[in-house]
DNA sequence: TATTGTTATACTCTATAACTATA
DNA sequence: TATAGTTATAGAGTATAACAATA
């Protein structure tokens, strides 16, 4: 693994500028990032507590509430008391929920697919592959 | 560029690993993370006013200040002031600054190798390449 | 007593705007 | 007046701990 720049040294700027690519995206939707990655993880797997629900999207379980308050205002979740366990809130992504998601990932593809376009396909499609094992190795 | 997880979704997690990785190899050299951003900086590019430090490592000049004031006091540059303009401040690397960048940068490379193995050599070379790629083009 | 969700508090980062010293 | 560096202030984001309801 030869001489190269420090990986973090090449991913942050990349990540910074991908953020500032998608928050007028969000901002459209009236999303926050912290909305849409509850979202994300809802519309893949739906049932969950908030602790599990906190843990898999790598946030505190008490940093998540504002936002899932947000996504119940706007009618994008529902949070409804376990009656097996009444401390427990099941949450579930609603229709329209779904619909937002998918409409804001269509556009941030959008947005990251200009990005991607410096690469051949070749090299685009060995980068994504690489970056998956990476993202599913951790 | 078929289905895919957001770029963000699986960059941010990773940039997250690897600062975990590397905070304790910078606590050791007792060097902040913005530190060890200025070192390598000049190191690369000696000489530069304080604005175009901070600028080249996208911080506010307001910012770098601290950050400076220890690297100075640790001995690991120098910051004196231009007598042709005497509100510039030259900066340069020591040579100390230079062996602690060094080594800080050997031992973070070893943390990230250990990342980068679970990647075949090809796939390594590839992804690699492609990030260099994209974060030349940003 | 332990756990889920919630609220409150303190702490760190960051951005912005004033301030000084030079030009 | 404008610029380089500095300091001060306020705001956002985050982590931690305390709290109420339920088990």
């Amino acid at each position: 693994m030869s001489d190269r720049p420090d990986l973090a040294a090449m991913l942050y700027p990349l990540v910074r500028t991908l953020i500032a690519l998608e928050l007028p995206v969000l901002a459209e939707h009236e999303v926050s990032m912290w909305g849409y990655s509850v979202l994300t993880a809802l519309d893949e797997t739906p049932v969950r507590t908030q602790a599990a629900l906190a843990e898999a999207i790598g946030a505190d379980k008490s940093r998540i509430i504002g936002t899932l308050d947000e996504l119940q205002d706007a009618g994008l979740i529902e949070r409804t008391p376990d009656p097996a366990d009444r401390r427990v809130r099941l949450l579930s992504i609603t229709t329209q929920g779904r619909r937002i998601r998918r409409s804001v990932r269509r556009a941030i593809h959008l947005q990251e697919d200009r990005l991607l376009a410096k690469l051949t396909r070749i090299e685009r499609e060995a980068f994504l592959r690489a970056l998956r094992t990476l993202h599913e190795a951790r």
